[in-house]
DNA sequence: GGCATCCTTAACAATTTGGTAATTACTTTA
DNA sequence: TAAAGTAATTACCAAATTGTTAAGGATGCC
């Protein structure tokens, strides 16, 4: 994965929008920004973003009706929310925290300080073992050599075959959906059918010899020995 | 489960630590305390808490050190952790969440306004339990691997068998009627005919060998050994 | 440019599944 | 005990899902 995570940041004032952006995309985030509430709730269908930086007070719709909505759909259960306000009240903390945000920060703030808070809150939901080698039974696949070995047997797959198998193998006998595949080797942006992901896994069985994948019908693939 | 979580503050204040432990136990939460930094390791490797509010300015070790200390072992990743300090300056709140809080709040702070982020932050890891492997008897069901055990014997359910067999022994013992496992496992919106779900309970039934779902005449099914 | 490899798609085959109908068996009630 | 209501069983079929193959565009390498 090129960016350590994507990022939304939604707010009314354009300066603030752009400040936190620059700062963002300078700690290694991608970013996307909307300018009201009804723009963000698109901009975060549209790329699942892993973190929102919310604006209360925003035309169209509030932060916090924006928050109401997201939260309300599952899709959104894993991204977390962090409203970023001038409104400096104690009900208004309160609320926004209640009604789903995972953090709440009242401006002015120092870019720094903003920065600390998104990476404490993405430490959190990020991926555990990011580029370790794994190893299941005679099998090992080494992301960083791009290798994959069975029993001291070198096989080479090509780049995605690659990366789905070591998504599945990142968690042996965990089912992966098939719509968590596309997200994740695919990334949210790409559209692909559905066959894709079969011929993938089919040239992974074919190549690796070995029967490690198993298909669960109507859910999707898991890495079992 | 007895208490939504277990808590503790660590704050050589007597006065915080008892306001603080009497809103949190006012919430539900089971609360520990302790008034230095030393004692809040011990403490939390008693009781290994869910979440820990952390003083800086402690006698014996300050709350950076019991952080860094707890951190570096893996008993304690999932633990999250608050800074709650006087000190408010930008450095100290970097420096507070880089060491690997999940949060930081200065004093003063309304009681109600630290309720709201405990609750934030534990929401998140509550979500993360969400679909847990349901343990029966020698039946463990783990939707993650989607996978049924009986006495270690793995044994292959479809879809829709999976997901009913889940459903019914997520709450053991409780009579599911056939209108809420219609509407739980087929959605509002299908519409199938009553002996559909006859069929795929014989089927469960089949599978599993066990007698484990229990008919309840003109009621509906209900799970037990 | 020519060649090889990779990724994706389309088309079709193979398989699994989920649902229904029909029949039988069981329970409850009158 | 008969009748009515409810559930179990069986077998079958349609729909959904996945496997397989082949082909074309894209990309990179020599």
């Amino acid at each position: 994965m090129e960016f350590k995570a994507t990022i939304l940041v939604a707010d009314d004032e354009q300066d603030i929008l752009e400040i936190v952006k620059y700062n963002l995309e300078k700690e290694g985030y991608k970013v996307h920004t909307a300018s009201n509430g009804q723009q963000a709730i698109e901009v975060a269908k549209a790329v699942k973003p892993n973190l929102i930086i919310l604006d209360i007070m925003m035309p169209y719709k509030t932060g916090i009706e924006v928050c109401n909505i997201l939260r309300s759909q599952s899709d959104f259960n894993d991204t977390l929310i962090i409203f970023l306000t001038a409104l400096n009240d104690e009900l208004s903390h309160i609320k926004g925290l209640d009604s789903g945000a995972d953090d709440y920060v009242s401006k002015p703030v120092s870019p720094k300080v903003l920065i600390s808070r998104v990476n404490a809150l993405l430490r959190r939901i990020q991926k555990d073992g990011d580029n370790k080698t794994v190893s299941v039974g005679n099998i090992s696949i080494d992301p960083e050599k791009f290798i994959v070995r069975i029993a001291d047997e070198e096989v080479v797959l090509a780049k995605k075959e690659f990366e789905l198998l070591y998504l599945l193998a990142s968690k042996p006998g965990r089912v992966f959906l098939r719509n968590e595949i596309l997200n994740l080797v695919w990334g949210t942006d790409v559209i692909v059918g559905d066959r894709t992901i079969d011929v993938h896994i089919r040239k992974i069985r074919q190549k690796l010899g070995v029967d490690c994948v198993t298909t669960v019908k109507g859910v999707g693939y898991k890495f079992e020995m």
